[in-house]
RNA sequence: GCCGACGUAGCUCAGCUGGUAGAGCACUUCACUCGUAAUGAAGGGGUCCCCGGUUCGAGUCCGGGCGUCGGCUCCA
């Protein structure tokens, strides 16, 4: 059989032959320094068998700013630390570890609960695996082996693994350790020239926060120490340009235990707020938008009404009023321009009613969660809402695309587009949300916009187009969102009168 | 809410095994008038996050709470 390789030419083989195969047929060195085969994209482990005209290129130790080989390196330190993990605490159980951006964590359920000073112990415990070298051994088993194999060793999580596993099963063995694992890895450990253990955290099994809590161990590894280096010295520089620093040092806000999440503002921040301000309502104007604003506290039926209160009502401000009232501070401006919309009568010919509000809303927001100004309980929301016909959504659609790509454009702020469907928790019937999901999904697509769609994780009256962006340490955070609700106008009773001289509901943008 | 860590002067931080608080920067005054963070001298400034406990005595130990940070979960 023959495989291409990246420069074209074409390299004989004889039939089953590996990526390590074609290496060694290539040069001794470079199947010393192979770390895994790359085809169309795909990476594959050294040790699989290549297919008949294959295209492939292989990595070596010597591509360490490939995201690829970085990502096998570290999947291959991920398994080191579990086999120290397994030997310094016994009784552990192991879960998953993967390479993730940056790094690597693997997740355990240790006996007892362990400090952040046991990292220290830990990663001692993998230089000394380094320094004695491992090699690993890939293998494929049967399903039922598999679970055999970890069902002895009392490794539960590995067995329910193995029970949802798609594919072929493989096992990777590197010293006394053996792992359920996909791969690729690296035939053995000597291009880890650096690894350091980054941090501890909780992390719930399979992400659900009704299963156990594990222990999350992250960590980095690298093909040399001036790669480790530099990437602390960038998660330095990241932190000298931490807004929540800038703030304090160029006196611009402050966070305070008086009023915890919800930023003061001082007279140079003033400055750059009003600047933005400026900003949002010039374009707003140029736009058709009309600015408006409405209260910040409504009664609690108003919450019942929109269906707030049945999903976020813990997450409410709540004011007592009278005797036996209570009264709900908002936490998003939806109702009361609902409210503003119903409260006249309204023609076909009114439409589009696009209403702005820069209002500031409060949530309480769950213990952890708060995060400098990113995550506030106290935030200022550039908010609007398109009162539409049916035959108008798309092109307001499309205006909110126009308008959110000038303004991350104006900040170099580079967006992401997220499709979000509808959640478990919904209102309406499914027809309404194949209906609004399909509207947004066309109009990202007609404006050629790339998107991933981020399943069930819409509003619960509604899909929505998320924008996210990534801060220098790889965090993704959501910035605005366009929102397509067929929900809260019928239930606030809305209403325009049609071409057809009967009552219609108008969507919500 | 959960796991881990932290909470000392305006800011950044030190304070070992418990004995009534320190530094640098900033600030004030005086001297110097020296050209772009960083001259000298003197000085002011702290409920050591809060509450409770242990102790003759707690910033330091223990318990609870609040807040902040790294994550998980959540995010209308």
């Amino acid at each position: 059989m023959k495989v291409v390789l990246p420069d074209s030419s074409e390299l004989e083989l004889p039939e089953g032959a590996t990526g390590l195969d074609a290496a060694e047929a290539i040069g001794p060195r470079l199947a010393e320094q192979a770390v895994l085969v790359r085809s169309n994209g795909r990476v594959m482990d050294l040790r699989a068998s290549l297919e008949d005209g294959q295209q492939i290129q292989i990595l070596t130790t010597r591509d360490t700013d490939d995201p690829d080989a970085l990502y096998v390196l570290r999947h291959s330190a991920s398994h080191l630390l579990a086999e120290a993990v397994r030997r310094l605490y016994p009784g552990t159980k192991i879960a998953i570890g993967p390479p993730v951006e940056n790094g690597f964590y693997y997740d355990f359920e240790f006996p007892e609960p362990i400090g952040e000073d046991a990292l220290e112990r830990i990663e001692e415990e993998i230089r000394r695996e380094l320094a004695e070298g491992r090699s690993w051994n890939r293998e494929e088993v049967s399903a039922e082996e598999a679970k055999r194999y970890f069902a002895e060793q009392g490794e539960d999580y590995k067995v329910e693994l193995v029970d949802t596993a798609e594919g072929p099963i493989t096992f990777y063995t590197q010293g006394e350790f053996t792992d359920l694992c996909r791969g690729p890895h690296l035939q053995d450990s000597k291009p880890i020239k650096a690894v350091k253990l980054t941090g501890l955290a909780g992390a719930y099994w399979r992400g659900d926060e009704h299963n156990t809590q594990l222990t999350r161990i992250y960590g980095t590894a690298f093909f040399s120490q001036d790669d480790l280096d530099a990437y602390l010295h960038r998660l330095d520089e990241a932190k000298r340009r931490d807004h929540r620093r800038l703030g304090t040092e160029l006196d611009l806000f402050h966070l305070s235990d008086h009023a915890p999440g919800m930023p003061f503002w001082h007279p140079k921040g003033m400055v750059i707020w009003n600047e933005l301000e400026d900003l949002r309502r010039r374009e707003n104007v140029a736009r058709g938008y009309l600015e408006v604003k409405t209260p910040l506290l409504y009664d609690v039926d108003t919450w019942v009404t929109s269906g707030h209160w049945e999903k976020f009502r813990e997450n409410m401000f709540l004011v007592p009023y009278g005797e036996d009232r209570t009264l709900g501070l908002k936490p998003m401006n939806c109702p009361g321009h609902m409210l503003l919309f119903g409260s006249a009568l309204r023609s076909y010919r009114d439409l589009p009613v696009r209403y702005a509000e820069a209002s500031t809303l409060h949530r309480n927001e769950r213990a952890g969660t708060l995060h400098g100004l990113l995550r506030v309980q106290h935030v200022t929301q550039d908010d609007a809402h398109m009162f539409v016909t049916p035959d108008q959504i798309e092109e307001e659609i499309f205006g909110c695309l126009d308008y959110a790509t000038y303004l991350y454009d104006l900040f170099g702020v580079e967006a992401r587009f997220e499709l979000s469907t509808r959640p478990e928790n919904k209102l309406g019937t499914d027809e309404e949300w194949d209906f609004t999901e399909g509207a947004l999904r066309s109009a990202l697509e007609r404006r050629g916009i790339e998107y991933t769609v981020n399943e069930g994780d819409g509003a619960f009256y509604g899909p929505k187009i998320d924008l996210h962006m990534t801060d220098v340490l790889g965090r993704s955070w959501q910035m605005g969102t366009i929102q397509l609700d067929s929900q809260m106008p019928a239930r606030f009773g809305l209403t325009y009168m049609g071409e057809d001289n009967a009552e219609h509901t108008p969507y919500v943008i």
